[in-house]
RNA sequence: GGUCGCGUAGCUCAGCUGGAUAGAGCAUCUGCCUUCUAAGCAGACGGUCACAGGUUCGAAUCCUGUCGCGAUCACCA
């Protein structure tokens, strides 16, 4: 039983020995600093059963608790508010009934249903970008987050590997490329692929402005250009199986594949599963003809199929095209079925896709619920908002992109120079020093992004980049690092101890270490990794103030000591294992 | 125009299932390294919580409306 469903019963019990009457529910709420106290007990909802004077209420429960309650030491009034002051073998004893801090407040058992989540989800002609980093991160944090909440995750990503914009990096590719190779060029994969697509739409906006200077309207120049005509010939070809264009689709993609994978490495993230579009893209048309049947959909005159969603405050929305070919949410439909087909234990699933697709992912789940899917109850949009740039949006067509390779490369250099600067690490080997500025560096821009809630919009300057002070990974990093350079001096210090007087910086830091377990079953309720985040950041503020504040090594005691070492060590574990749930390292020297 | 989201300090963000005097970081300014890592600590300065109503003992938080910003409303993906 918690301390809070303890006092819960005994404030019950009190205001029905002292009024005669019956609380529904006792609301609690952590005390504010101002005041003294270590949880807080507020009256006025008790009001509506307990007529009377607030103040007194108060007093005269806070002395049955006094009374009643061995933990509960003492109290204070203030208007409406009781502040209790919590016995410091309250705060010991949780703190020795914690056996391993490296596991405190994950849950290693798990569940029999599965969760798949969806992430990243790149298309095959082009870079990964800041957009692909903020929904990465995300997705990987979330599925480490339900993860340490005890389900089971299968992490993956549908790869967009085919399709009209495929083509125009093959098509460009083939006219101007003169064969060239990642090997010939020494360009990643996926840089070189980029290259062409962009090389595409520059001679493609050449082709528009000679046709409109030949008095074409836009709309219509746009629509016939030689080099879009010749993509979407690609296209067909690609479609019937064409050997030729199959083998440079191979190809090509494997370039871009082998990128991604280095990209994904230097970030950190990982998939269990992987869907390729091009296997996909056909699916989800039996599924058309079961929902005719059940008359979940509906046939119109040319042939077209509809979902008629009104009834649910939607719009009518077509579900294959009126020459049977099928659309984005067909596919969507497919994919979803066919997921739980591969893996039978799947009963929910989470996608990680900008918030530009909410009316997409609404009407998703709506239609997969009316087909009467049993796991449709459980389905997630991970919604964010877009990374744009002072600039504006970022376009990839246009060249206008943080290229993610190139802004952890930039994330890696700063936290060179400062490290250089301090001077700390000037004993670590190239390697050893190199592999730190990647840990710092990804865990500056890590943080940045997972700190802010997921719906709102980042602006994202790089001309000022990421802090490295202050809220930020590398703050947190720090402090993990610092204490580990105290266990390192400390030695041995194991042994439980029972009684010990806590200074108050102490008592906070259990306080904040006793919240960790609730603060990941929140996280993984709302998938937010922000809470997290703020968590450990609120975590390592109070230890760097009781470390500023009180000597662990110089403790007047050995038993004094020994709790310091055992409570910064118990910090500085939780503080890696909330970092691992937001997917961000942390470094033993830096 | 319909729908959805966002609007909190100069800037970046917490707080939003209603509770005490709205919190951090950055920036600016003061102090603190002969003692455990100063990427730190202690403090100062900084607010009409977009605006107007409403519900409530109590509203940044809930409801309605207005304004501003963004997204979306394709037989595109």
């Amino acid at each position: 039983m918690t301390l809070q469903q303890n006092l819960e019963i005994h404030i019950k019990q009190a205001a029905n020995k002292l009024y005669q009457a019956d609380l529904e529910r006792v609301e609690f709420q952590a005390t504010r600093k101002d005041f003294e106290g270590d949880i807080t007990v507020v009256i006025f909802p008790m009001l509506r059963s307990i007529k009377g004077n607030p103040v007194k209420i108060g007093e005269e429960i806070g002395n049955y608790l006094v009374e009643n309650l061995e933990e509960v030491v003492k109290f204070n009034v203030i208007k409406g508010f009781l502040n209790l002051v919590l016995s410091d073998a309250y705060f010991l004893n949780f703190f020795n009934s914690v056996s391993d801090f490296s596991v405190f407040g994950t849950k290693s058992e798990t569940s029999k249903d599965a969760v798949m989540v969806e992430y990243s989800s790149p298309n095959t002609n082009k870079p990964l970008h800041l957009g692909h980093v903020r929904n990465v991160l995300l997705g990987y944090s979330v599925s480490q987050i339900l993860k340490a909440s005890g389900k089971k995750v299968y992490k993956t990503q549908i790869i967009n590997d085919r399709g009209i914009h495929i083509c125009k990096s093959m098509l460009a590719w083939k006219k101007w490329g003169n064969g060239e190779t990642p090997e010939s060029s020494g360009l990643k994969g996926d840089k070189l692929v980029g290259n062409y697509y962009v090389k595409f739409d520059q001679e493609y906006k050449k082709e528009i402005q000679q046709l409109m200077s030949e008095g074409l309207e836009e709309k219509e120049a746009k629509q016939k250009a030689p080099l879009l005509l010749e993509a979407q010939e690609m296209l067909r070809k690609w479609e019937a199986g064409d050997p030729e264009t199959i083998a440079l689709w191979k190809k090509m993609n494997s370039w871009v594949y082998k990128g991604f994978d280095q990209t994904y490495e230097a970030i950190g993230v990982d998939f269990d599963v992987l869907y390729y579009e091009s296997d996909t893209y056909l699916l989800g048309k039996d599924i058309i003809e079961e929902g005719l049947q059940k008359e979940v959909f509906y046939n119109e005159e040319d042939g077209s199929v509809w979902c008629d969603l009104t009834n649910e405050g939607l719009d009518k929305k077509l579900v294959l095209r009126s020459d049977g070919t099928a659309v984005y949410m067909t596919q969507d439909i497919g994919t979803a079925v066919q997921r739980v087909k591969d893996h039978p234990d799947v009963n929910g699933m989470i996608y990680t896709v900008g918030n530009e697709q909410d009316y997409h992912f609404k009407v998703l789940f709506l239609i997969l619920k009316k087909l009467g899917y049993s796991w449709a109850e459980n389905l997630y949009h991970l919604s964010y908002g877009m990374v744009d740039l002072p600039s504006g949006k970022m376009k990839s067509r246009e060249g206008t992109v943080v290229d993610a390779d190139d802004l952890i490369a930039q994330m890696e250099e700063t936290a060179k120079t400062i490290s250089e600067e301090l001077g700390k690490i000037d004993d670590f080997s190239d390697e050893e020093k190199k592999k730190l500025y990647h840990i710092i560096g990804l865990g500056a821009l890590k943080y940045y992004i997972l700190k802010v809630d997921p719906k709102k919009r980042i602006l994202f300057n790089p001309e000022e980049s990421v802090d490295f002070q202050g809220n930020t990974g590398p703050f947190i990093q720090y402090t993990y690092a610092r204490i580990q350079s105290i266990l390192r001096k400390a030695g041995a210090t194991s042994g439980a101890i029972t009684s010990i007087e806590l200074h108050p910086k102490e008592k906070e830091l259990i306080k904040q270490l006793q919240l960790f377990p609730e603060v990941v079953a929140q996280a993984a309720q709302q998938y937010s990794p922000a809470l997290l985040a703020n968590y450990t950041y609120d975590l390592v503020k109070g230890f760097n103030s009781f470390y500023q504040n009180v000597s662990i090594l110089g403790a007047n005691t050995e038993t004094e000591k020994r709790f310091r070492v055992q409570l910064s060590d118990a910090v500085a574990q939780v503080i890696k294992t909330a970092f691992g749930l937001l997917g961000i390292q942390v470094p033993e020297r830096m």
